[in-house]
DNA sequence: CTGTTAGCGCATTCAG
DNA sequence: CTGAATGCGCTAACAG
C-alpha cells in the first residue's frame, strides 16, 4: 500500500487525471493567479484523490535551493544544545527554511565529516557549535556556504558568530561569593583549549584581581569534561586540609558533578557556576548560577545565518559578533534542618 | 567567496578539468571498480582543486532515495526525547541515513503540517512521537512511507511501535510505596488522553488492587501538563488536612513540580514516579523511580523502520511492537539535617 | 576501461 | 489562460 521509491504519483499524473497538463498542476500548487478557477478545482481535487505531495527535491534541484539549513551541535542530550536546537528551528521554520541537525558527540574528528554531509544534502547555510578548537574544515565549508557560529567564536576565520558573555557571568558571580567574604574559591572547570572554559577562567581571575585577592593557582583544576570528572576532582579538592570554602564550576555538568561531591560527605559550601538547571532551586545548597538564555542563542544565529542568506548578491558584509547577556540567580541555602516552612530566600 | 545557488562545480566541471567525462568522475566518485588507477588520481586531484562535492539532491532524484528519515517529537527540551533523537541517529547514522528533525511542541495541531514537510522533503520513512490522540494524517502519512511510533502506541492504524513498559514500571514503583506501609499515596498524572498517562494510571490502580487497597480517587489528580501545573496540583493535596503520605507522578516534569512544592513547605514525602532525572540522587528524598533507557527506544524505532525500509518490495510483516523495560531505582532520604558523611542508602 | 543517451520531477521561458 | 520544450545534477543502461 505504501508508495516505493519513486513510486508516488507525480505532477504528470495528476495533470492526466484532471485533464490538463503538468505545468498547469505547478502553477496551481504555486498559486500562480493566471489559473482560472475551474481547472484550479479540478487540480486540486485530482490531487486530494491521489495524495499527491509536491517533491521537494525534484523542486531544489530545479530551484537550485534546498531550503535546509544544517545546525552542528556536540551534545544534543545536554538541555543547552537542545534549547539552542529549539532556537534555531523556531526562527528557520518562520522564514521557511527546515532544520538538518547532526551531533557530533563532542567528537572533533566526526565534525568535519558531518559537515561534508550536510553540503551534500545542499544545505544553505551551517549554524556550527565546534567540538574542537581547529577550525580549517569550516574554512573550507564556508567556500560552499555561509556558516555562523554558535557559543564559540571563530578562529582565523572571517564569519558571523553569537556568544554568551562568558568573562562578564564569569566575573559577576565570583565577585558575589569574594564580596561574602570567600578567598579561597575552587575553579572547576572545562578544557582551556575551549572558549568558554579560557574565558570563564579569565572572568574568575579579574573578579579576583579587583577584589585584590590572589587565586590560589592549587586550587584551579581545568580540562574537565563531564560530571563524573568534575566528581573526582572536587572529591580531591575537597580532600585536601587546606580546602576551598567555595566552589565556581564553568558548566552545568560540572556543577552536578561537584553538588554529587558535595553531597557524598555532607558538605554544604557556596557553589557557583555557569548555566542554570532544573531543581537548582530546591537543592538546598547556596548557589550562584550565570542564567541565559539558550533558546535566544539559537534564534539570534538563525537570524544571522538567514540574514546572510538573503543578501548572497550584494557584497557581504563584515562579520557580525552577536552577545546573548547573562543574569545570575541566587538560592539560598536551606533555612534548618529539615526546612521548616519558608521559602528559599534570594531571587 | 561563497558559491551560490546552482553555483557549486558540477560532475561536468570536474570531468572538464581532469579531460574525462561526467559519467568517470560519477564512476570515480562511487568507487566503481572499472576505472584505471590513472583516471581516478587525475579526477581526485580536480575534485580537491575544485573543492568539488557531490549534489545529494540531484542524486536522490535520480536513485528514487532520499538516504533521510523524519523524527517527530514533542518537546525537545524535555532530555526523555533528545535522548530519544539521539538513539535514532545513531542506528540511522550506521545504516547511512540522516535525520531530518522536527519539533511539534506538544501542540498536535501542528504535527499533521510537520509530517506533511518532511515527506514532501522525501524522507524514506518516519518515527513519531504523536501529540496528540488523533491519528488519521499519520494513516495518510503510511500511504507514503512507513511509519513507527515511538513511546505512544497506534490507535487504529497498522504499524510498528516501539513502547516503555508503562503498566508494570507503575506497578513495580506503587508496589514499593505500598509495602512500605502507604495506603494514601497521592496520583498525579498526564492528561489520560495520552496513552503513557492511561497506563500508568492503570499500574497504579492494579497495584493498589494487588495489596487489597482501595485507592483514594480525591487523591487522583490528571490532566498536568508541566511542572508548574503540577506543583500547584500537588500544593493543593498537601494543603488538605486528611493529606497523602506518598506521592506517585507519571512523569519527570511532575515530579519536578511536586518536589518544588515539598521542598517549599519543607516536607519530606516519599515520591515515586517514571523517569529518572539529573540530580535526583543528591535531592534528600525518598525516591521510588522508574528509569528507563530512553535512547534504546529511538534505536528500536529507528531499527524497525530501517528494517521495513530494507524490505520494502516484500510483503509487508505484520506490524510489531517492542517493549523497552523499566528498572525501579531507589534513593534513600537524606540521613540528619545536615548529612554528616554516609552517602545515601539505597541502589 | 570510457563515453553517449536518456530521464528522475519540477519550473522557467517562450509560444500559442 | 494553457501547453511544449528545455535543463537543474546526477547515474542506470547501453554502446564502443
Amino acid at each position: 500500500m505504501t508508495a516505493r521509491r519513486g513510486g508516488g504519483p507525480t505532477m504528470h499524473d495528476v495533470g492526466k487525471l484532471a485533464q490538463v497538463s503538468a505545468m498547469t498542476v505547478s502553477r496551481v500548487l504555486k498559486n500562480d493567479p493566471g489559473v482560472s478557477e475551474e481547472t484550479r478545482e479540478r487540480v486540486f481535487a485530482a490531487v486530494d484523490r491521489l495524495g499527491y505531495r509536491r517533491n521537494e527535491t525534484a523542486r531544489s534541484l530545479r530551484l537550485g535551493g534546498s531550503g535546509m539549513i544544517g545546525l552542528v551541535v556536540t551534545n544534543l542530550a545536554n538541555p543547552f544544545y537542545s534549547r539552542l536546537a529549539l532556537g534555531v528551528q523556531e526562527v528557520a521554520t518562520e522564514h521557511g527554511f527546515r532544520m538538518l541537525l547532526s551531533n557530533s558527540a563532542e567528537q572533533a574528528g566526526r565534525e568535519p565529516g558531518i559537515i561534508d554531509g550536510l553540503i551534500d544534502h545542499q544545505v544553505e547555510g551551517l549554524i556550527v557549535v565546534p567540538a574542537g578548537s581547529r577550525q580549517q574544515h569550516l574554512a573550507a565549508a564556508m567556500r560552499h556556504v555561509p556558516v555562523v557560529l554558535a557559543a564559540r567564536p571563530p578562529a582565523g576565520l572571517d564569519t558571523d558568530c553569537v556568544l554568551v558573555e562568558d568573562f562578564h557571568g564569569a566575573f559577576e558571580a565570583t565577585a558575589c561569593l569574594l564580596a561574602e567574604g570567600h578567598s579561597r574559591i575552587a575553579f572547576l572547570g572545562n578544557p582551556p583549549a575551549l572558549y568558554t572554559g579560557a574565558e570563564r577562567l579569565r572572568g574568575f581571575w579579574a573578579a579576583h584581581e579587583e577584589a585584590g585577592i590572589e587565586p590560589d593557582n592549587a586550587l584551579i583544576h581545568q580540562g574537565l569534561v563531564d560530571a563524573a570528572t568534575a566528581e573526582r576532582a572536587a572529591d580531591e579538592l575537597l580532600d585536601r586540609p587546606e580546602g576551598p570554602t567555595a566552589l565556581f564550576c564553568t558548566n552545568n555538568r560540572i556543577s552536578q558533578g561537584a553538588i554529587r561531591a558535595l553531597y557524598k560527605r555532607g558538605t554544604v559550601l557556596p557553589l557557583a557556576g555557569f548555566d542554570d538547571f532544573d531543581l537548582s532551586d530546591v537543592l538546598g545548597l547556596p548557589l550562584t548560577l550565570v542564567s541565559y538564555d539558550a533558546d535566544e542563542i539559537g534564534r539570534q544565529a538563525a537570524r544571522l545565518l538567514i540574514d546572510r542568506l538573503h543578501h548572497q548578491d550584494a557584497e557581504p558584509p563584515a562579520s557580525r559578533r552577536v552577545t546573548v547577556p547573562t543574569r545570575v540567580i541566587r538560592h539560598g541555602a536551606r533555612p534548618g534542618d529539615h526546612p521548616s516552612s519558608a521559602p528559599p530566600p534570594g531571587a
